[in-house]
DNA sequence: AGAAAAATTAAACAAACGTTTAATTTAAAC
DNA sequence: GTTTAAATTAAACGTTTGTTTAATTTTTCT
């Protein structure tokens, strides 16, 4: 495992912005060298290409993704309250880390690229054993429906949230949220707890 | 409105598909060209430029979008009835459009290109227009909630969607759905389904 | 302080890009 | 059948692309 100096951080964090707000193909190393403040051959000297830069990225921000949801399954809550917490965490999660999502969800699509992201269905299929764990759990306490679609509820909260963040400007408009922090306040708290409560609905008998 | 001739209709659905495959900046002239089996030359002769090109091919789809959920109010079903349709016709829909949906997606978050696309809001509008519509008359039948969260259902139907059909290979997997075939019946069956149960569960007292 | 390594730079590279030109072929009109 | 317009072509245009080079500056180490 490589480890990055302060300034390749730098790069890598300027860069995942722009690739996500313009994609990969609509970034230009001369755009990332002017928004991060350095030379045009200093991606090359870093990370060998462009292409390995996109691949930096994927490794640093994917590396701190593993342990977020494993300390939920040991609370000593009802399964309902791990559903709802489960739903909480797993939207700040992807809020916090939209602008990767967003590059990989690009990427996936885009065939263009070589790179193959194993990683990344790793922790997807670890995400819904997890959850799998909690139904069960709630099914055995005759508090859940037995033919539930766990596969479902992932993409339901992850589409809806990028539904809604990529539509930013009409949803605002609908919604009436005039500010970007009036935005992530309605992400983090109503949104939350509206798919929290949907999803609560398909489980629930 | 211009009217687009069969050679320029060739163009149209041909890059359709290669930039819902590979985006905008990553589809190049030459290999629409190459595709289409038309000279380079030919894409500025007919549609003035690439990004015309892309702006012919929105206006084109969309034009054809408009009528397809209208008939749905004036049915004489129950809103249960007529929530299960929408979800349904909607999906229906989304799949076999999912090209420009995927064109339109990716150019709504990307702010490289200045098109803007007040038609495609306000279809979204409509949409969303009438499926309160039909959760208003459930309001009144006393089958519906009275405060359920409309503006939420066009976003999970169609995040859901997107998030499956863009991980097909993931999903396909998971599901256990082996060619293409298989996939499109798993969507436009149990998914649909699966969905129409969901939405009906968020209304339903 | 002096040698070695790392970081940074401006300049150049070939390749690919979108677009235009000017010449030629095909089709339509009279 | 000739004229006029439309369609198609190969070649060239000037930019921009990602990457490399070779020289220079900065930092690190003894």
């Amino acid at each position: 495992m490589t480890e990055y100096n302060p300034k390749q951080i730098e790069i890598i964090s300027i860069t995942e912005k722009l690739f996500a707000e313009k994609g990969f193909d609509g970034t230009s190393i001369r755009e990332i060298a002017k928004a991060a403040d350095i030379n045009v051959a200093m991606v090359s000297y870093y990370f060998g290409s462009k292409e390995k830069l996109l691949d930096a990225i994927i490794l640093y921000r994917l590396s701190s993704f593993r342990l977020m949801l494993e300390n939920l399954q040991a609370e000593n809550i009802t399964p309902k309250e791990k559903v709802g917490k489960f739903v909480a965490i797993y939207i700040k999660r992807i809020y916090e880390n939209r602008d990767i999502y967003q590059i990989l969800h690009y990427e996936i699509v885009n065939q263009n690229r070589t790179s193959n992201f194993p990683a990344f269905s790793e922790i997807k299929k670890n995400n819904l054993k997890l959850l799998e764990e909690i139904i069960q759990e709630g099914q055995n306490e005759d508090v859940f429906k037995q033919n539930c679609k766990s596969v479902l509820i992932p993409p339901i909260v992850i589409g809806a949230f990028f539904q809604i963040y990529n539509n930013k400007k009409f949803y605002q408009e609908l919604i009436g949220l005039e500010d970007e922090i009036s935005f992530e306040n309605y992400i983090l708290n109503e949104f939350t707890n509206d798919m929290s409560n949907i999803i609560l609905g398909m489980l629930i008998q």
